[in-house]
DNA sequence: CCCTATTTGTTCTACAAACTAGAGCTTATG
DNA sequence: CATAAGCTCTAGTTTGTAGAACAAATAGGG
């Protein structure tokens, strides 16, 4: 069952990994926005967020208010087992459609 | 301008650096096939290759037909400058999205 | 030789899935 | 009540996908 990520699902599954316990909406629209050197728009991280969650390769809840200016409930992502083996498959992916064209991301040896 | 390919179209961009002279619509199919483990169909590889061609990433051009069983002439593909410089692109993008993640894909050092 | 079966290769059509923007709603503090 | 942070919803565009149909070549038997 390879099913293949979007570019984005696959940003947004690796942001959630890199966040961790920091890990809702807005920051990884933050994360994801930095790295790629423009600005996504809330629909398509939280849409793109819903449908990973749909997919099973993520989990949310919701987190208590904080206490500060606009500090409302934020809903947590977190990797699902499903969510790590994707990630893994992806990376085999990405790997073996780099190889040999002559870049500088490579495997490391294991 | 940061286009932002699509999953298929940066794999069949990095098939058609990879296969170089042998660059063609059967021979990217069976390449991409192999490393992802899955049948594209050829709609799925033609009509990637020809939006990559309007964007101005690809070139085509006509082979002579080869005299061989069913050795048409064959529409072969070659990267334009810009299909260059979107691949760099990709590097460091995918390289930035996956920075941070512990997975052993890493850019080797400059 | 000439049919026609087979092989390789591409085009065309249509629909499904993913990407995207931004308005608008909610809930918190100042 | 104003402002800030966070999320949901809606709708349009772009990509991904399959497979039938078409085209052009050679093989081989009659």
């Amino acid at each position: 069952m390879t099913t293949s990520l979007g570019t984005l699902e696959l940003s947004a599954l690796l942001s959630v990994a890199r966040l961790g316990d920091d890990a809702y909406g807005l920051a990884v629209r933050q994360d994801l926005s930095e790295r790629a050197g423009r600005d996504y728009s809330v629909g398509a991280i939280y849409t793109t967020l819903q449908r990973l969650e749909d997919k099973g390769l993520l989990a949310s809840r919701a987190s208590e208010p904080l206490p500060v200016r606009g500090g409302r409930s934020r809903r947590h992502f977190r990797l699902t087992g499903a969510g790590s083996r994707a990630i893994r498959d992806a990376e085999r992916q990405t790997a073996s459609m780099w190889d040999g064209v002559g870049t500088r991301i490579r495997v490391r040896p294991a």
